[in-house]
DNA sequence: ATGAAAGCGCTAACAC
DNA sequence: GTGTTAGCGCTTTCAT
């Protein structure tokens, strides 16, 4: 059966192809009768309008591209979640790109050969440095979340990761914990994000009059709970001993709460443990875990927020925008008795 | 800067837009020097095709939509995963849908107002029915995903659950459990899926000649860890006594993980607990989840491969196909001794 | 409030 | 191998 058009409905409803158009999008100033009559022809043809043609027509296709490594880590997936929703609310579909960390795919997501694929991106790099992204083609809106390098020329948000980071040291230090270390952060090619975490770690135990060891840093290989398990048992069975791990990230945590588990050692009891973005299951492992809770919504609607700015033509500087956060205190490193 | 076009290039190079059309599409019968020409005046030029103008001229967006009730379940995560990197082999982005298993939504997606959207669509349906789902535009290439109600009109990829759920049941009885329960259905309104895990349970209790005993079907509100831990919490403080969980999903596994713990028990000594799906925490947990993991690349592969049948003009019944799983045995209920 | 016609930027016949 | 031209189906001035 061939394709409804504009142009039909307009012949049986016998008016004009702007009248219709007109109809379509809910435009008000139509007489009662005509939108009447238009929608009649409309459900008598089963038309529904073609979203390309409109697109090239408007030059907006209605979709923002969602940036990040992987859907897979609970982390980007509950962010996804909040970023459909929020953009759905705004009129806007989400497409999905997944980068793998890959600095090459990264490029692409940012350098995309083809032009009015989407409105907007939301982009949280793992690999681009800052002048690199300066660079990115001012033609399509941007805003980069998490706290990777940004240009100044860039929209941002992000958390305090130092004074977040702080936070969770000091809550073990409350507890009494003195030999703290950290775990998480990359064995080579230290991300900001690790980099910045690390600092509010070292600024806590500075402030309590401690220094870091070194020998406590527990890096991984990748983000996952496999590898920081395996990274903190090879830790612990060559010896180290900590009774606090603040770790990067909740899978992190969960993967050094395994091997705690697997050395025999009981958390919090000899060894509490923080995470960081607090998942969902973050409350459901066994023990929960206390974790450091960015404010997704807020940091989403914010994106959200600076994006629109920009489709709306707005090209001053970057802004760079803080979002709160809170430790959610559970049992891997429970409140102060 | 005014936006550049073919139109541009083809002056720029000296050559027809047909010429510049071809270069850009990498169409092979181009002469090098002229291929040299015209990619000097696009680069000169900066030049980026415009795809909204090629949709339009193509019939074809590139795209296709994927959609479910949730991204943030690790489920669905990770198949958003899978999906995105086995279109994006195949030349799709995807556009990501979530229906928060609302029928109102489900039926936005498979009705969707508007057309040319997407190039298919790969839908797993948690409240449509299977006559509703029937009525679908056929304009629009569907494969459903999951053991939803499916039309035989339509394609459809799931593994075979009955089966899988008598293995898990069957793994428990092997342990020597015979007080076996089952944690995760619907409250109301059984999903199918449900239903099938239920079936499957039972046949393998029967097989073993023990038959269900209706006290030890632990219903959940929602698809949550949190959920299944408050039900089976509630459950066990009401007296019911088992040795066995067959859970519909790793996330009532993991809240069922929790409850009898808080109840004072241990896994598996007292309760050994299998979960569904393999998501990635489950090998991580404390113990780790014993788990039905469906082979989701196969899954994913399969549904593509239908969805491109269905992209190239096929228009035959509906396919109906399973796919492999397999029993990942983990602590929660380890192998027979 | 509605109509007529000119694009939006590209692809695809069909020529040459 | 390359050029010409007519759409793809909608939106949008500009009239009326």
């Amino acid at each position: 059966m061939p394709r409804v058009r504009l142009e039909d409905v307009a012949r049986v409803a016998g008016v004009s192809m702007k009248t219709v158009s007109n109809v379509v999008r809910d435009y008000p100033h139509v007489s009662a009768a005509t939108r009447q009559r238009v929608e009649s022809a409309i459900a008598a043809l089963g038309y529904r309008p073609n979203i390309s043609a409109r697109q090239l027509a408007t030059g907006r296709t209605g979709m923002i591209a969602l940036a990040f490594s992987d859907v897979s880590l609970p982390y980007f997936a509950e962010l996804a979640r909040v970023v459909a929703h929020a953009a759905g609310e705004r009129g806007f579909r989400v497409l999905l790109e997944q980068t793998d960390a890959d600095l090459d795919r990264e490029r692409q997501i940012l350098s995309a050969r083809e032009a009015g694929l989407v409105d907007g991106l939301l982009f949280q790099p793992a690999r681009m440095s800052s002048a690199e992204i300066a660079e990115h083609r001012q033609d399509l809106p941007l805003v980069l979340l998490g706290e990777e390098s940004a240009p100044i020329t860039v929209d941002r948000v992000m958390i305090d990761n130092p004074a977040a980071a702080a936070e969770a040291t000091r809550h073990l230090l409350a507890l009494g914990r003195r030999r703290l270390g950290f775990v998480g952060h990359e064995v080579s090619g230290l991300s900001r994000t690790s980099t910045l975490r690390l600092a509010g770690f070292q600024s806590a135990l500075e402030g309590a009059g401690l220094a870091v060891d070194p020998a406590l840093l527990v890096a991984t290989d990748e983000i996952s709970a496999r590898s920081a398990a395996q990274a903190v048992g090879a830790a612990l069975a060559s010896g180290v001993r900590v009774d606090g791990f603040v770790c990067r990230d909740d899978l992190a945590a969960i993967g050094t709460v395994r091997a705690v588990h697997e050395a025999g050692l009981r958390v919090p009891h000899d060894i509490a443990i923080t995470g960081w973005d607090d998942i969902s299951l973050a409350s459901m492992t066994h023990p929960s875990i206390t974790s450091v809770a960015p404010d997704v919504r807020a940091l989403v609607e914010t994106a959200l927020d600076l994006l629109a700015d920009r489709l709306g033509g707005f090209d001053g500087l970057g802004r760079h925008q803080l979002i709160g956060h809170r430790l959610v205190v559970r049992e891997s490193a429970p409140a102060v008795a």
